[in-house]
DNA sequence: TTCGGTTACTTGCAAATAACAAGTCACCAC
DNA sequence: GTGGTGACTTGTTATTTGCAAGTAACCGAA
């Protein structure tokens, strides 16, 4: 069961232009990524809290964006504990680097967006 | 050959969450959407101007892209001639507003992106 | 006046991706 | 040894994409 279209055989698949827009969409461009790395901004650190937020994300599309993060740096996993086998999920620097972009995605939703409200306590910000 | 799911007969479907990160995906949640608002950016304003990009995005999504971006009040489509039928799109306040947003995407993909790069002339800031 | 070209789309269909439910595996607590 | 939790994987169906082609309304030249 790979990810791999019939294309090409190895790596990840070509980026469609150099921009920078682009290439951005080509890691997060989806419904669910942005989620995944709010929850992480927001202190979240196991699967399973990651499950547990609002929107419901299914199970093997959570282990499937993890995974992306993974490969493209913009998350760590650690084990925490050994037996069981725990794992902590983590932002990297690069990661982390999304909070501006973020941030702007929250003003423009707040602003433009009737209805929406960051439930209390939840903010990006330290 | 309508866009709804089985579930609600009326409308678009209901957001996943009143999360500005979330119900901003579930508009633009997606590799195509940010790109035509990108291009409206940078002055592209004729269906044919936006099919040229070098993303190469298919003439049926560009034509949903546009449908579904002037249906949520960020671009508006004008005739701007009668005979033959030519239309002219561009954002609305609510659309340019997203202008920081992409402008966070584009710094982040520029500076942790290796090879990204913006094609000569290509900015959105006036 | 018919032929070709352009703009702005729509349609059909195979392929890829997502959603949902369920199952697996490794423990630990009782 | 039975039940529960965390972290996933697998199977199946539903939805969305990508590509090729088709349509419609003109305009301009031959």
């Amino acid at each position: 069961m790979k990810k791999q279209s019939l294309s090409k055989e190895k790596g990840r698949q070509a980026a469609r232009s150099p921009c920078p827009v682009s290439r951005t969409l080509d890691i997060l461009g989806d419904k669910w990524t942005l989620l995944v790395v709010r929850d992480l901004f927001l202190g979240k650190q196991t699967y399973g809290e990651l499950l547990d937020s609002p929107e419901r994300i299914p199970t093997n599309i959570l282990a499937d964006r993890l995974k992306r993060l993974t490969a493209h740096g913009m998350v760590t996993k650690q084990p925490y504990q050994q037996r069981p086998p725990r794992y902590r999920y983590q932002l990297t620097e690069k990661g982390q680097a999304l909070a501006a972009a973020l941030r702007a995605i929250i003003d423009w939703g707040l602003a433009w967006l009737p209805g929406t409200r960051l439930p209390p306590g939840q903010d990006v910000e330290k």
